[in-house]
DNA sequence: AAATGCGGCAACCGCGGTTCC
DNA sequence: CGGAACCGCGGTTGCCGCATT
């Protein structure tokens, strides 16, 4: 078989409205069939990542808030390291977003422990949500300092005292339903209601009934103008092709 | 102006859990 | 019920841009 090789590595704009426009098509679940009907080349686990990560509408980008900061210490501090589930608490933030930023503010706490910043300078350290009152948050969110040295990045926190978790604790998400997906819809919701006059009905397809909502990643600002301008044949090949597999 | 270091972020990998047949 | 396929999570790596020397 000529089968192409599996691409890896950054997206590109393409690649990105492609799986957007499959994911509209077909959903966000089954991302192997996706990777293979849009001809991506890419693993299906790489397109999940790409729409959870950056393409999903309603992520939030740039800086987190200092609540925002707040809570993921908070959360930790409850539930060490599960990206996920801090996420779900999140609105817009990614689990991988929360996990590149717990490994930012770690290393900024272990650089301040090694040199501790004198109380004056305070003010600088912007990006610790003490920073304006204090440079000794509370010990209770503060695991790492009550146990003393723990290895850099931490892992998991005080209550995280078993590699068995999951079900329970899943079910324990759903309590009222906050599940990602509904996180999803109430921001889509709310946007929609806001002030969302860029709403890109990428297929009319009553089937699924997609609307592009308004993406907060920079690659939906890049659809906006350029992208939609794409070639007209290249779009009529994704209907072409979402007709046909619309009638599996 | 060039070299180097560092921080932030996107993406990949491996593993365990879940679903489907 | 068991196995295969798929999905999701957490850990890790690599790249890129900015700051510093």
């Amino acid at each position: 078989m000529a089968q192409e090789e599996i691409r890896k590595g950054p997206w590109t704009e393409q690649e990105d409205f492609k799986l957007v426009c499959f994911v509209g098509l077909f959903g966000d679940r089954r991302w192997d069939f996706i990777a293979k009907v849009s001809g991506l080349n890419r693993t299906g686990k790489s397109c999940r990542l790409r729409w959870v990560n950056y393409l999903h509408p309603g992520l939030k980008r740039g800086k987190m808030t200092p609540q925002e900061e707040k809570l993921v210490v908070e959360l930790h501090a409850k539930w060490g390291n599960r990206w996920s589930r801090i996420a779900r608490k999140l609105p817009g933030r990614t689990d991988n977003e929360i996990k590149n930023y717990w490994r930012t503010y770690m290393r900024k706490k272990a650089q301040e422990r090694k040199h501790p910043i004198p109380p004056s300078s305070s003010s600088s350290s912007s990006s610790n949500c003490y920073s304006s009152t204090s440079n000794n948050p509370p010990a209770d969110l503060l695991p790492f300092q009550a146990t003393g040295e723990v290895s850099y990045y931490d892992t998991g926190g005080p209550n995280v005292s078993t590699p068995t978790r999951k079900k329970s604790e899943e079910k324990e998400d759903h309590e009222k339903g906050d599940s990602m997906d509904d996180i999803w819809k109430d921001i889509t919701a709310s946007e929609e209601t806001n002030d969302i006059t860029q709403s890109y009905n990428c297929f009319s397809d009553e089937s699924y009934n997609f609307t592009c909502p308004q993406m907060a990643s920079p690659a939906w600002e890049l659809y906006s103008d350029s992208l939609w301008k794409m070639d007209e044949e290249e779009g009529e090949m994704l209907l072409s092709m979402s007709n046909h597999y619309s009638s599996w």
